[in-house]
DNA sequence: GAAACGTGGGA
DNA sequence: TTCCCAAGTTT
């Protein structure tokens, strides 16, 4: 059994979201940029941030000449900040290596910092409309209801997932269609209350024809946030992209009570290269200051 | 496969 | 207010 494609696709044409980086006119650098900002981060608080990259940087030579801190505060609070660091590096690597074009197939996609197994697909289908599965939350949510007629999707398996949606994919316009599977999970086959009354594959659903039973998979781990290294971390971070210059550890070690907790935090950035030491004991976002060599934080 | 990794909005 | 969730990747 599988989803009608012409009914699917017909619903893309008359509901999709205009969105910015699904323009005719948007370049496979636009689109790379989208998909590694929308990794795991709404895309009501992407677009600004999107265009605001494109217009500042747009090929990637124009972000490789940047300096990591220009690009760590450029992303602002998007979350997640080493995305913006690894795109920087995917950047500076096509740039260097790939003449300035984004590659259009998969295995190189995969060998750049940042681009895992949907991203790779994402941008070889939608900046390059090769066929080729694209499976997101959504596109998984939809297939365990559509196609297994389960409630929702259980644990990701990605052999599993990129076959049982290859099966799907019509012989042509398979990027489109890819484009519309991820639409409607974000717009129709929600995670919570679906608007099954506005699907268009309604007929074609097996979770309808199963009487929609409930989720049955193990228990989704819900992410803790609050007091987490995460939390501070991010605090930490947010002092630094608030000021020009570097600052003093005296002045990091107010965002947090917990001195222990608090340089481990401090720490772990340091490694993750998201802050740098400078050379007169300051820290500072990594690439503005000549940083310091050998011994890392202080007492 | 599990755990770590930011942030904010809607129910 | 608390909890869930949002176009994942890396180790």
């Amino acid at each position: 059994m599988s989803l009608d494609a012409d009914l699917l696709l017909d619903w893309f044409a008359d509901t999709a979201r205009d969105l910015p980086w699904r323009r005719p006119e948007c370049t496979a650098w636009g689109v790379l940029v989208s998909e590694i900002m929308l990794q795991q981060t709404p895309v009501a608080r992407v677009e600004p941030i999107w265009r605001e990259w494109l217009d500042r940087w747009p090929t990637p030579s124009a972000m490789a000449a940047a300096t990591q801190g220009e690009v760590l505060r450029a992303w602002g609070k998007l979350g997640y900040p080493r995305r913006a660091l690894r795109l920087h590096a995917a950047a500076q690597a096509i740039a260097g290596q790939h003449g300035d074009v984004v590659p259009d197939d998969v295995d190189t996609l995969l060998a750049l910092p940042g681009i895992g197994a949907y991203t790779a697909r994402a941008v070889a289908a939608f900046a390059y409309g090769k066929r080729c599965p694209v499976v997101d939350t959504n596109v998984r949510r939809v297939v365990a209801r559509a196609v297994h007629g389960a409630g929702d999707a259980g644990p990701p398996s990605t052999t599993r997932d990129l076959r049982d949606v290859e099966v799907l994919l019509p012989d042509d316009r398979a990027a489109v269609y890819s484009a519309a599977l991820m639409e409607l999970g974000a717009l129709v086959c929600t995670a919570r209350a679906p608007r099954c009354a506005d699907c268009p594959v309604f007929a074609d659903c097996a979770w309808q024809r199963n009487g929609r039973p409930a989720y049955d998979g193990p228990a989704k781990a819900v992410q803790k946030f609050a007091g987490t290294d995460r939390q501070v971390r991010g605090l930490l971070l947010d002092v630094l992209r608030g000021t020009t210059g570097p600052v003093a550890k005296s002045r990091l070690d107010l965002v947090w009570s917990d001195a222990g907790q608090r340089d481990r935090c401090l720490h772990s950035l340091l490694v993750d290269g998201l802050v740098e030491q400078t050379a007169d004991g300051l820290f500072a976002l990594p690439g503005e200051h000549s940083p310091v060599e050998h011994s890392p934080v202080g007492r």
